[in-house]
DNA sequence: CGTCATTACGGAATGCGTAATGATA
DNA sequence: TATCATTACGCATTCCGTAATGACG
């Protein structure tokens, strides 16, 4: 097999049609040129060059090694290139999961900001619940995961990305739409709830347990899925805690609540990502948007 | 730069994720092929491999680099294949010129020809006058003729490749066309003649002065090309001699007579080439339809 | 005889294989 | 301690540059 040396010392050849001039634009002498030249030949099997030992001139097979020696060497010299790039985290791909809720808050802005300062990285996005997102992550299948806590500080790294309020989603024109005095969490009492499942949406679960005394009987239903909720909401089967963020969802018939005794930016949204980072591209994220280090 | 050896050693460990087996592959140990490695990445700049002291992985940039390798090493594997089938004249390029006139006759059938017996050559057809084609041929613009004799022995090889008679066109239902006796040129006594340019169509001109006691009077057009020629025998201009092939081009309203008393298979048409072939398909087409040498 | 490409030859560099070392589970 | 990858070292090969040769106008 043929070197590179070899295929670039033939093109210099094929493009000067002279050995001397070759040798010299190669900052070698002829002979060694010479030398290569006949090499290449005789492992390629065929006469490129005819010799008239008054003018170099390229045969038919020439011709035609020379095109592909042209595309093997700018290859071989993009290569090198890419893989730096790559290595730097200007270019390459950015595998991000997001969970469904995510998605109608900081995710436009999260990947205007790779846009922008990142434009050669290619975003992959994947909707994910936040212990998919784990998993993904672990496996080494997930770059960024835009998930909620709480994480495991051995494994991951995160940055609180985003804080929103916890409010009632309750159908327009409900008793509780209608109050003239701000609304508390007593209020509620008796009112047909729509909860997270404990098990797929621990963390609105968690949350709202913690924030509010549910009693169990007014359950009418258990969703894992924040859209889920509000368009049963809008349905009229019942009210339900939802983040803010999900009114952007843009469901008609559908009353957002403020309660006065839940702690305000009581939803967080973190950025979570491996504590071994084997993307270029994703420090090069991490940097733009200072993130590390949290 | 990098080699393609090391580019091939990079692909082995790669997929093999193991340097000992890699080396096993490639019939070599593995403390060259760790050093290979190790050049390359130094070359490139960039780590491609993460050795973990118990197993090796690809990097970000390893995997981009090592699809840009595997491209390198396939197009430098099949680089001399390409040449060797160029060089053996099995694929490549035929540039042939041909007259006008013989597009109608022999064209055809040695276009099929290099079609079966030469499937991978693509060939360049030109519509050239005899001398155009010598010209191209001596510049090394055409690799083969269909063209009138006669050609510089010294310059080209030429091989007789089909005759046929000189006829007399005439507008159909013109007296000659109404002869009961098989006709002679004395018939043509006075009858409105369409010539050949004595230049640029200086074969059919002599054949015909050679055959015919042209009565200059009765040239009533002088023309160059056959097609031209029948047009205007079949706009009822006159009476021209073509080869029988031009019934071939179909246009309407002209008879073709035979005259006893010219020669019979007086119009040649040769394929010729330059002695100094550096085409290989032409050898080849030689070969196949047994051209060569004569 | 001048121009170029090619062979001849000596020294430097590169690369392989065997052996030794290092690092990790 | 077993498993891999890496460094150490000696030997063979490759490759360059200078010098000599050859071919052709």
């Amino acid at each position: 097999m043929f070197t590179l040396d070899q295929a670039r010392s033939f093109i210099a050849v094929s493009e000067e049609l002279h050995f001397g001039r070759a040798a010299e634009r190669l900052n070698m002498t002829q002979p060694p040129l010479s030398r290569q030249i006949q090499k290449l030949e005789r492992s390629v099997g065929v006469e490129l060059l005819e010799r008239d030992n008054r003018k170099v001139s390229l045969t038919a097979a020439g011709r035609a090694f020379l095109a592909e020696a042209r595309k093997i060497v700018v290859a071989a010299e993009r290569a090198p290139k890419t893989a730096q790039r790559i290595a730097s985290g200007m270019s390459g791909q950015l595998r991000v999961g997001f969970t469904a809720a995510s998605g109608f808050s900081i995710l436009g802005s999260l990947l205007s900001e790779i846009a922008e300062g990142l434009p050669d990285v290619d975003v992959e996005l994947q909707e994910l619940v936040t212990g998919e997102q784990v998993a993904a992550i672990i496996d080494g299948d997930l770059d960024l995961g835009l998930a909620r806590p709480a994480f495991d500080e051995d494994i991951f790294q995160s940055h609180l990305l985003f804080t929103e309020d916890l409010q009632l989603a309750v159908p327009v024109g409900h008793p509780l739409d209608r109050f003239n005095r701000s609304l508390r969490v007593a209020d509620l009492k008796g009112a047909p709830l729509i909860m997270h499942s404990p098990t797929k949406a621990s963390y609105f679960y968690d949350l709202v347990v913690r924030n509010v005394p549910v009693e169990h009987g007014n359950v009418v239903h258990t969703v894992s899925q924040i859209v889920t909720m509000v368009a049963l909401v809008a349905a009229g089967r019942g009210v339900a805690f939802v983040p803010e963020s999900a009114r952007m969802l843009g469901i008609a018939g559908v009353s957002y609540l403020r309660l006065a005794d839940i702690e305000p930016d009581a939803v967080e949204l973190y950025a979570i990502w491996s504590r071994e980072i084997r993307n270029p591209a994703l420090v090069r994220l991490l940097e733009i948007i200072q993130m590390k280090g949290q």
